[in-house]
RNA sequence: UCCAGAGUAGCUCAAUGGUAGAGCAAUCGGCUGUUAACCGAUCGGUUGUUGGUUCGAGUCCAACCUCUGGAGCCA
């Protein structure tokens, strides 16, 4: 195949280039007397590459109809400074080949599209400038996070995804099987032998090796079969879960608000002319937003100390704030949008509303838990430090109505050598959100699941 | 799953219970170093589905489907 040159390298030339050939689908075609202009973009950046086609090229009467919205072209010239406004360089176009046609029906079109139009067609939507730029985005972010712990010399741990632990009821699981399901269900006859799910965290294993590796984190998809309809779940989801020996809850809020923090300044750098296509066309002041959030520290309010805010802020809420109840989505996009205006973490929660695996603090109210919350989405993190003591995690399984031996490997990191560790949960595509300013998670996901949905 | 709102041309939206329209897109032509180009013309409809009320339903009623916003569950 041809050489060919990415549009993104192109348009940072530093001076004209002789021969050049690129490759890509045409937005736009405006002609104009004696030859067109073609918008042509091949998704290595935001931006097209303004194509100049000559009308003295052969032919051009008998082609030139067919270069239309979508078409996929090849085009071979010299790189010369732009004549016109709008951009610095354009392709004076000296050979031509139409690669793909792309006919009247294309569903594209240069206006802008709502969002919801655009679902009906995940499979073109990458197209557009705005998916575009979500999916560099998101793949940015990736690579972001894994710098982000191996600069701290943390190790990947591929946790499974096939699971047969019913592990902390987070959630419906999804069941995997390989029975027939007109035919009754015995799990001991079963592909594992017994009934066996799509992993709902990573957590408890990662635990395991944190107990061994101290620092370790995961990076994979999740899997929740609630029927959950809202513009912030999937049944498919990418979680990040970082989990530490030797360290305490206030280091792991220190890592979670540092890690927030990295990956913001990583998108405004890398990412920067995606961020002011949202911050121009998405979400007027995302910029500005986020990077006020970079400047000052996160605010760190107790469970106890957030509950009294709300009790004292005289606003009046649809759910009741009490001491003791979880909080609600109403009453933490209080704290977060308008008394504190920035994200902020909440620790400290009582016991009764968190998992057995939390860890209980002396007061025998609360446990070592926290929630990074967010303006806009609510909590993008929750995360704690877990109970290392082995007689506390067994009184709390059995409190929770778990089965100590299904958790036998689980007790055993207390049973021998049990040390301090702490980590977190972060929804990766809740974190694209925040830094895209796109306000559904359907939108950041490239072909999402969600209850009824399962196509392309 | 619950509450609310919305489904009309390819898209975004109009239309007192009385002849279904505009802008954009598309197609054709014109003009032009254009860039959400511009100007003119053409094309474009089982008004989400089914049933009901009515002389007459896009409009009113019922059920269902889909989407959106909010809630719960959470990440």
């Amino acid at each position: 195949m041809i050489n060919r040159t990415r549009i993104r390298d192109a348009l940072k030339a530093t001076e004209p280039m002789e021969s050049v050939t690129v490759m890509g689908w045409v937005r736009t075609r405006r002609d104009a007397k004696d030859f067109s202009f073609v918008d042509l973009n091949d998704g290595s950046c935001l931006s097209g590459l303004q194509v100049i086609l000559p009308g003295d090229l052969p032919d051009y009467d008998r082609w030139i109809g067919e270069i239309t919205t979508g078409a996929s072209l090849q085009v071979q010239g010299h790189l010369v400074a732009s004549q016109g406004k709008g951009q610095r360089w354009e392709l004076q176009a000296s050979a031509v080949q139409l690669m793909g046609r792309s006919d009247a029906s294309y569903p594209l079109q240069k206006k802008r599209h709502s969002p919801e139009f655009m679902r009906e067609m995940a499979h073109l939507r990458p197209r557009s400038n705005l998916f575009g730029s979500v999916f560099r985005v998101r793949s940015r972010l990736a690579q972001a996070v894994h710098r982000f712990f191996s600069e701290r010399d943390f190790f990947y741990i591929h946790t499974p995804i096939i699971t047969a632990s019913d592990c902390e009821g987070a959630g419906e699981l999804f069941r995997v099987t390989t029975l027939d399901p007109s035919r009754g269900g015995d799990p001991t006859k079963d592909f594992f032998g017994k009934p066996s799910y799509l992993t709902v965290s990573g957590q408890l294993a990662a635990e395991t090796f944190a107990c061994a590796l101290s620092n370790v984190y995961t990076f994979g998809p999740t899997f929740r079969a609630e029927n959950s309809n809202t513009s912030r779940h999937a049944s498919e989801f990418w979680m990040i879960e970082p989990e530490m020996a030797f360290c305490d809850l206030g280091g792991d809020m220190d890592l979670a608000e540092a890690f927030v923090k990295y990956l913001i300044q990583d998108t405004l750098d890398q990412s920067a002319e995606e961020m002011a296509f949202f911050d121009a066309f998405v979400d007027k002041g995302l910029l500005e937003r986020l990077r006020w959030i970079l400047e000052r520290p996160f605010e760190r309010v107790a469970y106890t100390q957030a509950v009294d805010i709300l009790l004292q802020s005289g606003q009046r809420f649809e759910y009741p704030v009490q001491h003791g109840l979880n909080l609600q989505s109403e009453h933490e996009r209080f704290l977060t949008e308008s008394h504190f205006k920035g994200p902020i973490t909440v620790y400290d929660y009582p016991k009764a509303i968190k998992p057995f695996y939390m860890r209980a603090n002396d007061d025998g109210q609360t446990v070592a838990a926290m929630d990074v919350l967010v303006p806009g989405i609510g909590e993008i993190v929750g995360g704690s430090q877990r109970e290392e003591r082995l007689e506390v995690l067994e009184s709390q399984l059995r409190a929770h109505d778990l089965s100590l031996e299904d958790y036998s490997w689980y007790l055993d990191l207390r049973r021998y050598g049990s040390v301090p560790h702490s980590g977190f949960g972060m929804g990766f595509e809740r974190m694209l959100m925040f830094l895209t300013g796109v306000t559904n998670i359907r939108d950041v996901i490239p072909f999402a699941r969600t209850p009824g949905h399962a196509s392309f």
